[in-house]
DNA sequence: CTGAAAGCGCTTACAG
DNA sequence: CTGAAAGCGCTTACAG
């Protein structure tokens, strides 16, 4: 009676208990892998399950405090490779586990984390991974138990677990590098230095010039690709002109590049470069681009897994920090010689 | 007493109701936009739901029937830039309605695909997205119901709509024009022929070719780096070598000019090249590389929006195919002179 | 080892 | 215009 106001003819647990002859319950232990079932009575849930075609509603589960198995990834822009690459590992070592992920991109404002934090949470979603947008200031009552798991950058304003690249010392070495080329001015190129991981970049590119006794030179920031080639005919005028930059990322150095062609000016030659963050075709590109290699892949998977433990063991972020080592890919922007025989991939 | 027992201390609609002391049906009405209510009771009602920060539990909602705003794009690979545009652009429009959007990679995986769509449909998505892998086949009552809008490519056993760019058109003219430079051996190059969108553009290659009354080349096919340098070598060896390649899509390209490169074999003069998807640093590339520009993002917004149209006309899809038109992005990879003045972005 | 009852937080009819 | 009851499809205690 009551079944026949259902508008769905989704089937139920009470369709598969009836079918099964048991009572609700024992279909729900037994989806539920309760160890102390009788295997008779196991298959005769099984059998019904099967015949029926039966699917769990996840929306009674979750009302009821079960988890959801849903975790939500918060990112910038999703368009960007460096995140399009990490929520891809996101997802697949979700999917791995057991977990959907939903993914919502920001577009930089700020604003959109706490609300997409919001709405995830209104979905009650196990836990969050995020990359927060440069102005945001997260609270502890956006959260409220809800476990979250920094990428790429902290989040500001609570304490939260979270893994990064060692943009740092992966900066300090490339920037070391040049310097091995016996260039002495070096200038750090990019766009709003605002983002944790950019100013991580701009200090270790200051330890090691710092380190050596050269001139820190001002960070060259630039807008657009407009804005870029100013910037970059400033440092390359003047009585002491620079002689290689550290774009630090990889939208930074398509500009500088698109620049110096624009420019005409050669590259080690005129400029050498090392850009921070790897760049597609960069190893077919004349001259071939050095370039950091961030391990992106890996540092989705590491953040997800993480997320998961916390979930698992229903244990809150407590601030612990994971980095992960990135690598230096040599090529001969930077100055070095083709070692045509040498496959460099 | 009731309440003693709950876990979590959410805020839920009898305690707005009982702080506002009103019924928990005049709560709920105000919630949903109900017409008739009085100003002085809808005021109680915010003003207690601001007072106790209430946030609506959307399992509750979603278990009663009600839509999840919810939608899933399954893709082959997140990390793939074409993909990663269309989700990123997906992702914000379904944003801007209301909407939060599951993301979910295969991986090439066809047999994942139906996973993926079951495990949506246990959560009660309103509408799926799907840019269905090689292999997959879809079945009625894997949908059963379910909105669902194929993208990129039909998706084979079921009646979808679909919305794609146009393949055979763009891929036509591409080798028109490099037909205008004279070549009249053009080979179509790529990896696996086995997706629809690739298969349009072959056949787009055919036609431009036929029209000439040129002999058709069949498909020059690689696996990876290494195959694609010796299919390159093939075709330029011979009694009548290739004068042009038009890859079928982005990686296809990667993979041709890391092989040219290898080789040494420049463009356009000793192979002259149309890419089929632009790709980045595309036009500070020497030679600048010639391409069809793929309106990624207008795609995943055009999909979006139909679908969730779908979605709020409770209409099913009948297999309605809308198709944006690609442009060609003329550079000098094809053979063309520089034309060093002017502005090709 | 299995079951009948109560309840999760909402909304859908049905009253008044 | 507002409300008391029943129910969505599950799971959590509590019995037996």
């Amino acid at each position: 009676m009551a079944n026949s106001i259902r508008r769905s003819k989704a089937v139920t647990l009470a369709d598969v208990a009836k079918r099964a002859g048991l009572a609700v319950m024992t279909v729900s232990r037994y989806l539920n892998g309760y160890p102390n079932i009788t295997k008779k009575t196991a298959r005769k849930v099984k059998d019904a399950i099967d015949e029926l075609g039966y699917r769990p509603n996840q929306a009674a589960r979750i009302l009821m405090g079960q988890p959801s198995n849903v975790i939500g990834l918060i990112i910038p822009n999703l368009a960007n490779p460096f995140f399009a690459s990490i929520a891809h590992s996101v997802q697949q070592t979700a999917l791995q586990c057991g977990y959907l992920v939903w993914i919502a991109a920001t577009n930089d404002e700020s604003k959109s984390d706490t609300e997409l934090i919001q709405r995830m949470r209104d979905h009650q979603v196990d836990g969050i991974l995020l990359a927060s947008s440069p102005g945001m200031i997260l609270h502890k009552h956006d959260l409220d138990q809800v476990p979250l798991v920094a990428i790429d950058r902290p989040v500001k304003g609570i304490t939260a677990d979270y893994v990064t690249i060692e943009d740092r010392m992966a900066a300090h070495a490339a920037v070391e590098h040049l310097l091995s080329h016996g260039y002495q001015r070096i200038a750090c190129f990019g766009l709003s230095a605002m983002i944790y991981s950019i100013e991580e970049r701009i200090i270790g590119y200051q330890e090691a010039m710092k380190a050596k006794g050269l001139a820190v030179l001002p960070y060259a920031q630039c807008e657009d690709k407009k804005s870029a080639k100013s910037v970059i005919c400033k440092l390359l005028s003047g009585r002491s002109p620079v002689q290689a930059i550290f774009p630090a990322n990889a939208t930074a150095t398509i500009l500088a590049l698109e620049a110096l062609n624009d420019l005409n000016i050669s590259v080690p030659e005129g400029l050498a470069l090392f850009s921070y963050g790897d760049i597609p075709l960069g190893h077919v590109f004349r001259p071939p681009i050095s370039a950091v290699r961030q391990p992106t892949a890996l540092l989705g998977e590491i953040a997800t897994r993480h997320l998961l433990e916390l979930i698992a063991a229903k244990r809150p972020s407590t601030g612990v920090r994971t980095t992960i080592p990135a690598s230096l890919v040599i090529r001969q922007s930077c100055g070095c010689a083709a070692h045509s025989d040498i496959p460099t991939e």
